[in-house]
DNA sequence: AATATTTTTTAGACTAGTCTAAATTTATTT
DNA sequence: AAATAAATTTAGACTAGTCTAAAAAATATT
């Protein structure tokens, strides 16, 4: 079994890694750990002793296949766990992360099992991201414009394509955020324009011009 | 904050308070943890200086006020963790144990309470164990035989007064096992005799000396 | 009341994880 | 290609929790 403290690590590598898809420095990891250089060196041997890490001094690490199904069971975890307290324990968003990053620690196997069962498998979290399933396979889907989708699609906002503060109020007063749940209600043929339903609830109408600046994924 | 370790040695004391209501042996606190009496006095000095304990060398140990606050609220969490794994996510009871050991001790109490809540408060675990409160208190109550008990009375059996084997293989044949919720479905005057559910499933006849045999607690 | 036994504590050592400060290696600049 | 700067590692120390072995205190036995 392997530590919260060697857990949190190869969660730690794993973002880095997937942030430049290129082996990563000791640095980063202290800087992502809130910790310093030389803990994470003593760490990274550790961790290279138990073949979770490709470690050579002072070229960066990556991880094994070993250790990368580690890190993916523990984001699993914390993905799954997330979607409960806010599906399930009426959390807010601001209030979950805390909360999983403990959670993402406990040791067994039947409970996020049961978990994933009562959320009824989820693929991806509200935030977009994806939920490894319990081999650590992802479902890897690309965020398209909501322009793209037909009608009755249940996508999950994950971006925009024009930042501009004027469009990023215009999708506050809206009711628009990331991680909502948009579901395409109609499509109007004559100007491309949707009426979609936000997180089951608000109905509105966005031109294409809109559409085609908000990306999501299906749910 | 407290350790882990720390709240495990605060429940372990606290347990073995309630059974003999006399202040505790290193040796004793040593057997529960399954560790050594070096390792007990080392961590009874810390819980002094944190004043969780009242501790004076070779005299035992009681619970401060706070060192039992902490105490009842790790099995408050332990309680709760072990209804939900086996209500919401059909833990059977064998496997529920281990990871309410982990559960107790994540830190929000939020998430506790939103637990609580979606169990509908439960006063009592299916073990009959009494589910303290957020401020720690107790609903006390004694087992008493179910032949005490008034019709639609809901019960959880939590002992016997009998334990002969053929009472035993009796109440096996019949299903009746420690922790099932028994229902007083009718009691007959004549004999005293009583028609009781099991779990909300099977219902039974019993004689008044079976059912004097029989203890259990309100729901 | 003296001796033996049991219980508890102390002393010193070990592991996991962390730190600071110094040394070493790699990268960058001139 | 030297010199300087930045990144990384090593050395040694610290805390939390554990252990074994030995010492001290309490309890039981004769």
């Amino acid at each position: 079994m392997n530590s919260f403290t060697e857990e949190n690590y190869l969660k730690a590598i794993y973002k880095l890694i997937e942030q430049n898809d290129e082996a990563v420095s000791t640095n980063a990891i202290a800087k992502k750990m809130n910790t310093k250089a030389a803990s994470v060196t003593d760490m990274l041997k550790k961790l290279s002793d138990k073949k979770l890490i490709h470690y050579q001094k002072y070229q960066g690490v990556t991880l094994t296949a070993k250790g990368e199904k580690v890190a993916l069971s523990v984001i699993r975890k914390h993905r799954l766990w997330e979607m409960f307290l806010l599906e399930k324990l009426d959390f807010k968003w601001d209030e979950v992360h805390d909360v999983a990053e403990q959670l993402e620690h406990i040791n067994s196997d039947k409970l996020i099992a049961q978990i994933d069962k009562f959320l009824n498998y989820p693929k991806f979290d509200p935030h977009g991201d994806p939920i490894p399933d319990v081999n650590g396979k992802i479902q890897t889907q690309k965020s398209k414009s909501i322009a793209n989708f037909k009608k009755n699609d249940v996508l999950v906002m994950t971006g925009v394509v024009d930042h501009s503060t004027a469009f990023l109020q215009y999708l506050d007063k809206s009711g628009l955020a990331l991680g909502n749940e948009i579901k395409i209600k109609e499509v109007i043929e004559f100007d491309r324009s949707l009426q979609i339903s936000i997180n089951k609830k608000t109905t509105i109408f966005i031109s294409n011009d809109v559409a085609k600046n908000i990306l999501a994924i299906t749910k």
